[in-house]
DNA sequence: TCCTCGATGTCAGGATCCTTACATCGTCAG
DNA sequence: CTGACGATGTAAGGATCCTGACATCGAGGA
């Protein structure tokens, strides 16, 4: 039983995919001062107004020490606020600022102009396709 | 002009996808005390014999200094040696030891289950034509 | 010959992520 | 009421990745 090559397996084309893809958002989001980590934790934040640090965590997928890490960048760059006073138990809410939104806005385009060179010209159906595959794989795996 | 749900747009996918497949790679070898980029070096290596620390980061789609990082540990576990004496230039040849060799054997072969895992009950078309958009989106990028 | 240039190795520093550990706060069973 | 438990915040340390900078080596042109 012979392995395939390196370069045709699975897990090799799609760590080689989202690399491209994130290093090419990193490029374009370099002028603007503002990292990938960053720009997942702001469209989080705009996606659910409020939440927590550890909420942040869950929902981008990393530790809760981790998003302290990115948290701490954000909040020197004044994208961010944290409320002084927990709203409950020991939760306090985070909240954009007014330039963290308009940099939101800013990455948002960017990132966006990077999807669409990547889809290139796939129609929409395949893209779909590849939307459903890649739901399955993760569905699979959890 | 609305934006696509975050969780529908393609880099969020690509990017969980990943994230579940590594994290489930990462979990499998964490009984052979292997990291994913420790895995990644093992097998450019097998694929390239006597590649030197530059050609192994080109392989890998890291820089030198990064793949210097991982080779440190590679080489305290004794899983690869480094020539003394350059080859040609500067270039000092690396080479997977015996226990390297079998270390690589083990992880392929959970990474290759955790592949087969993801990729679930879809079809050989379907795995087929999810690799080619892959490969295109890559090609779409560079 | 000499010198520039590309490739390689290396060091320093910083960003992001992890594991492990601990303190605090609310809730809820007993 | 009280103590266990879960969730949250925080801290320390390590692994992996990056950028920037520098020294060295081989090759090829002035």
């Amino acid at each position: 039983m012979s392995q395939a090559p390196t370069g045709d397996r699975p897990g090799y084309l799609l760590k080689r995919a989202q690399q491209a893809l994130n290093q090419a958002c990193t490029d374009r989001l370099r002028p603007l001062e503002l990292s990938m980590s960053q720009y997942a934790v702001l469209r989080a934040l705009d996606d659910h107004p409020g939440a927590s640090s550890a909420e942040l965590a869950r929902i981008t997928f990393v530790t809760r020490q981790s998003l302290r890490d990115v948290l701490g960048g954000l909040r020197s760059a004044e994208l961010v606020t944290v409320a002084e006073q927990a709203s409950t138990g020991r939760a306090r809410p985070v909240a954009l600022t007014t330039s963290g939104r308009a940099k939101l806005r800013a990455a948002e385009s960017l990132v966006t102009q990077v999807e669409e060179e990547m889809l290139g010209d796939l129609s929409a159906d395949q893209r779909r396709y590849l939307a459903d595959l890649l739901h399955t794989c993760v569905g699979n795996l959890t």
